[in-house]
DNA sequence: TAGAACCGTGTACAACGTACACCTCGTTTA
DNA sequence: TAAACGAGGTGTACGTTGTACACGGTTCTA
């Protein structure tokens, strides 16, 4: 299938057209997307092939061809719906509003862990996506920060965000191919913690015996804690009241 | 092929057995992890197949098995290589050292772009891996953080340059596969900005309008002082010392 | 010198996305 | 009202992937 990247952009901002001719539809292109996303939930990225998504909804897989281009806009399209399924107006100052877009971003990838792992750079953004972006700009928009320190801030967070979510979907994702609970399956290396010497790392052998990693801090909290506070110290800097020549709105 | 976690483990962490009998072996398992590594840098990872490794060693794919029992143990084997390419012993006081073991790891991921893809949670962690983020628990010893912190805080680092990096690593991957440069694709997607109204998306057209997108802050930069300044607020914060009960070293 | 251990090859299979030709409907037009 | 048309869904088939398996050649050990 050739990519066409501007036929991708009209099946994600304008309205699929309706068919005036022909059989009623049994499937219709959010049907699609809704199973789609249904299969990806329960069964993981993996799962999510055409046959798979198809057979849910009892039919073949190259029915699906007649309301999706191909699986690679299937996916875009995927990704713009979960991104329309959340609240995106975050309220408030900047910092509780930045805080508030972090953790609808967070709720949304532990409910589809999967959505990190179909977020590449040039899959075309959709408008649910935008307006969420959006919003966020207008939070820290009346600070004095120029065009692009917006910008930047909220490519901080969001990719903190991703960061996290990452390693909590590489886990979500592991713990259902393996059946195997991450705990459990640490504690089952013991062939990997015979090679853990002090001698050959010291400090790791140090933290295990301290119990650091018993009860591990929680990553999301302490890093948009962490996050925070580092944006914090920029927006409030005074030297940064000096370069505002050009700031935006 | 069976995945049995136990031998990763030896083949990581256990030089590999010299054979005594049979022909004298043109491939080793070094050679072939070798190969693989050069093949992603060159073409990415996908087109890190068996038959491709294979074929740029002038052997043929099943070759391979005689040296490595599958894709995804040479995998755990081409990260752990890679690891083990930078110097890892970061010095200084923390905040020089986190940036030390930031900019390190950074310049690797910009050397080879596929790691990101392949570092996934319960990919087995090598010896070259583990002796590197032992350097950096080292960096943030004796501040007075607990195990349960200093994990947290390198933790914290390794997350953000995994998300700066990944952010990179798509865009080099989608500019091999398409041929086009990030600029160029982007400008060439009349079809997108046609939708990017005032009316729908207020924030991001006026921050477009005022240049934000034509000069944007350095990612990794912007990001990492942000970081960690975030850090700093938190270890040098006085009613941490409070809680300093149980400190690690 | 026989046999065991090891190296590399060729063939084959199951899954994947999807191109293509086809039949079956329902609407539109003459 | 009949013919033409366009759309929905199916079945088949192809190329690509990882890798199981059986085989033949090579070199050291008993």
């Amino acid at each position: 299938m050739k990519i066409d990247r501007d036929r991708s952009v009209r099946l994600l901002w304008e309205p699929p057209a309706e068919a005036t001719r022909g059989p009623r539809a049994a499937l219709s292109q959010a049907r699609v997307v809704e199973a789609a996303i249904k299969v990806a939930d329960a069964e993981g990225v993996d799962a999510l092939t055409m046959r798979r998504v198809a057979e849910t909804l009892g039919n073949t897989a190259m029915s699906l061809y007649r309301h999706v281009p191909g699986k690679s806009e299937l996916l875009d399209l995927m990704v713009d719906a979960v991104w329309g399924e959340t609240e995106h107006t975050p309220r408030g100052p900047w910092r509780e509003g930045l805080e508030f877009f972090a953790r609808q971003m967070w709720a949304m990838y532990r409910a589809h862990p999967w959505m990190l792992q179909l977020t590449t750079s040039r899959r075309m953004p959709g408008p649910q996506a935008m307006t969420r972006q959006d919003a966020a700009f207008a939070v820290v928009s009346g600070l004095g920060l120029s065009a692009e320190e917006i910008v930047a801030v909220v490519t901080t967070v969001s990719q903190f965000v991703d960061g996290v979510g990452r390693t909590m979907a590489d886990r979500v994702q592991a713990e259902r191919e393996t059946g195997v609970s991450e705990d459990e399956w640490w504690n089952g290396r013991e062939a990997l913690w015979r090679h853990f010497t002090p001698e050959r790392l010291p400090m790791t052998t140090r933290i295990w015996h301290a119990g650091g990693y018993e009860r591990p801090l929680d990553e999301f909290e302490f890093g948009l804690a962490r996050v925070l506070d580092g944006l914090r110290v920029f927006i409030e800097a005074e030297e940064r009241t000096l370069v505002r020549k050009e700031t935006c709105q």
